[in-house]
Parts: C-alpha cells; structure tokens; sequence
DNA sequence: CAGTGGTCTAGACCACCAT
DNA sequence: TGGTGGTCTAGACCACTGC
C-alpha cells in the first residue's frame, strides 16, 4: 500500500460501499468527524476524499446536515464532435464549394433570434475516396472582420472559425441530430439515391452572453456517419 | 463584497484572464505561493481555487513546475438520452410487441463478444398521437434470473432492466448514432416510405469488466427525434 | 540548490440544522 | 444546544523540476 495517499484510500473504500450497495442513493454517509476518527485521519484529510467523490457524481453535501449518495445521471453521455473526425474515412478532402452574401430567411432568422439582417454562407463538400461523403453550411453573421474572403477561411473546426478572436473557454455550443427529408439539392450535392439515408448534424455556436454568433449545417452520408457517446463511472 | 469566499474571488479573477486572453493556453499562472502573497491568503485557499478551476477543465497542474492553462476541450458535449424522452412528442403509449428467445447470429456475436449462445429479445413500439414513431429491440443473454416473464419487465429504460441486481454506478454505456437503410420489416413496424428518415440508436451496456450486459437498438422516426448535446464552460 | 506542487495535520470560527 | 458542513489559517514534510 505504499504511496497510496491516505484521501484516495478513503475514496476507495466508499466508492465500494456505494458500487456493493452498502450504501444506496439517499443514503447519508458518516459525517465528516466521524470519518476522520475511523480512519484516523484529520478532517481536511476526510474533506479532500468527499471532494473528490462529490466532482465525480457519487456524493453531494448539505450543509448542516451530511453527506448524501447521488442517483446515478444514467442519461448522461458524453459526446464527441468534431466536423472532420465524426466521418468515418479519414483520408478525405475537403472542397470549399463558396463563399456567398445570402439575406435573412425564415430559417436563420429563427437560429439568430432574428437580429442580422445578412450572413456569410460557406458551403464544403467532404470527400472520401474521391467520393462525396458529406456537405457542409455554414453561417455567420455579415460584418466586422469576419471571414469574407476565401483566403481567410482554412478548414478549421467551426468554433475556432466563429470564435476567431475571443477565448474558447468563453463560447457555448449546441448540437442537434436528425434525420432530413432528401432535398433536390442534397440528392445531387452527394450523388444519392432515393434510399441512402443522411445524418443532419445543426450546429449553433453562442457567445459569453447567449447570442447566436454562428450557425451550421452538416448532412452526413449514414455509412459514413460514426458518431459515438460514452458514459462511464470511475472505478473503485 | 460580503460573503463572497475568498477562493472564489480567486477563481473569479483568473478566470476573467483567461477569457480575456491575459492567460493564453499553454501559459502558467503564477505559483501557489505568488498567488496566495498577492492575494493575501493561506496557500489552502489559493490550492482550493486552483483545485477548482483544474475539475472545471480550465488549468492543469504539472508536479515540480507549476498550473498551465489548458487547451479548451472543444470536441467534447453532453448528450442527454433516455430512451422515453428522446421522442419529441411526450404523451406517448408503449406497446410491448413480444418477448421472444433467439438463437445468436452475427450481429449478437459481434457485439457481445460471442459468448453467450441464447438471448432474450424485448421487442417495443412506441406510438404518439396513435401513430407509431420508433420501434425498440434489446437483446440480453439468457439466463440466471434474466426477465423472461413479460410481467416482469416494465417499460424502464434500459440500464435500469439490464443492471437490475447491480449498482447503476458500476456499468458503462455506449451509445452510437446512425441513419440506417429502411428494411422491409422497419417499413411496415413503423408504416414508413420509402423516403421517410429514420434515426437508429445502439446502445450497448457493459459491466464492471467492460463485458457486454446488454444490447439495444432503437428506430426513431426522423420528424420525431429529438437530439441534443450542449458544451459549456461556466462563466467568471 | 531553491522552487514547485502533493500530502497532511491541528487547530479556528461561522452559518445552518435538528432537537 | 450540539452536530454538521463551509471557510480559512499556519505550519510541516515529501518528491520532483530546473539550474
């Protein structure tokens, strides 16, 4: 047992308390001072371990009162996105279809809360094998030195577009999947049939206050779609 | 000012440099020594601070040297899935199709990792407005006290059946999210065209030892799905 | 070597909760 | 009133880093 510092072997045996079902959900733990005598440790020794188990989802506090067993989130997952990653052949290129001006539509006027009036449109096309895998659109709004040129656009990921010149600690991010009705446009786009179905992936990027600063559209070809999401308690 | 703690006007203020961009990815922030001098507190309460913006994702500490900024994690969301929820339209029935014992096949194998032989498979179809609008199969390997009676299975979701006899902290899940092509039997579960969208849902189960406990696939049609997955730091 | 974070202690005072 | 968690202090020793 060498090495093994005196908080984390705390944490170890309550997180097999709570795995066993020695101590269920709504349970209280011992408090804190009792805790500190039964392992013969100091209260901030005892407080550090808790912490631990409280930013990893097993325990919460109540002050004045103890120490509780969380419910599990079994709904939680975490998800990972990325433009590029999420399509499955990796080797691929990216063609910049264009860059346009486009007004205010229904669409957009519903995703930005209906403030700008026009918007930078850059469409992609994504390739794999020479084949078109996935189309891409994306919207910012049209003013202060955003993007308009083509030069200034590389293939980055959309938050680092958007974001360009504020921190990224400092955005929010939504996701929304669904599965589209094949427009015209999207049937000739990537050479689909009637049949082959598509992942739609909406992207909205906010601002530190809320305000929609970028909006985009991602149809994936499904068998090339790989979109994955974990959820995984620590072990003991 | 009052009743603000100190590590929090701590936390406050170095987090304001970051979104600023006083401190860039990559920087180091003054040590625990400098920063409990400069604000003139005990070094526990700078270590308090500090602990919480590393379990908040914003700095990262490296033993010997110092706490660096870290590379925001903008790849990452939470997704929230719940098999009942994720239908837009709550007021929905479901309607248990069968519970049936089958034989393993490819798929099974697959993902089970070939072990078990035979499997219980739950069927369900869910319906809004008395239209069907997502068909549910999950498969668990049969035996030992498994739900085999149609009485014992309730429309739970599916963790909660899977990991009846064990604590939800103890398994991880999976989820992977696709568009996949219509079969016959989906068209007619669900009363599809041909160009009707559909979602699919696999969802695997595992236990302790990351074995496969449990395995799900659920169609959802597209106008019906609702997905989301949100990314956010909290702000200063 | 001096400086860094990592662990740990033994106190202190407070606001809150239950009785 | 006594017990609980929440905050904060002033130390101590350690292993590791960089010079």
């Amino acid at each position: 047992m060498i090495g093994v510092p005196l908080y984390m072997q705390l944490v170890k045996q309550i997180k097999e308390g709570i795995n066993d079902g020695a101590f269920k959900p709504g349970d209280m733990l011992p408090s804190e001072s009792q805790l500190a005598a039964e392992y013969d440790v100091s209260r901030t020794t005892v407080r550090k371990g808790l912490s631990l188990l409280f930013t990893e989802g097993y325990i919460y506090p109540v002050a004045g009162k103890g120490y509780f067993v969380k419910e599990p989130e079994i709904d939680q997952y975490t998800l990972y996105f990325n433009e590029r990653k999420c399509i499955d052949t990796y080797a691929n290129e990216t063609k910049l279809l264009g860059v346009k001006l486009v007004n205010t539509n229904a669409e957009l006027n519903r995703e930005f809360g209906s403030k700008p009036k026009s918007f930078v449109m850059i469409q992609w096309l994504i390739y794999a094998d020479k084949k078109p895998v996935a189309y891409d659109i994306k919207y910012l709004p049209y003013g202060k030195g955003k993007p308009t040129v083509e030069k200034e656009i590389h293939y980055a990921t959309f938050p680092e577009v958007v974001a360009k010149h504020q921190s990224l600690f400092s955005i929010e991010k939504e996701l929304r999947i669904s599965a589209p009705k094949l427009t015209q446009e999207l049937k000739e786009t990537l050479h689909l049939n009637n049949e082959d179905p598509v992942i739609l992936i909406k992207q909205r990027i906010f601002d530190a206050n809320h305000k929609t600063i970028g909006y985009g559209k991602l149809f994936i070809k499904g068998e090339h779609c790989n979109l994955m999401a974990v959820s995984s308690y620590n072990m003991p």
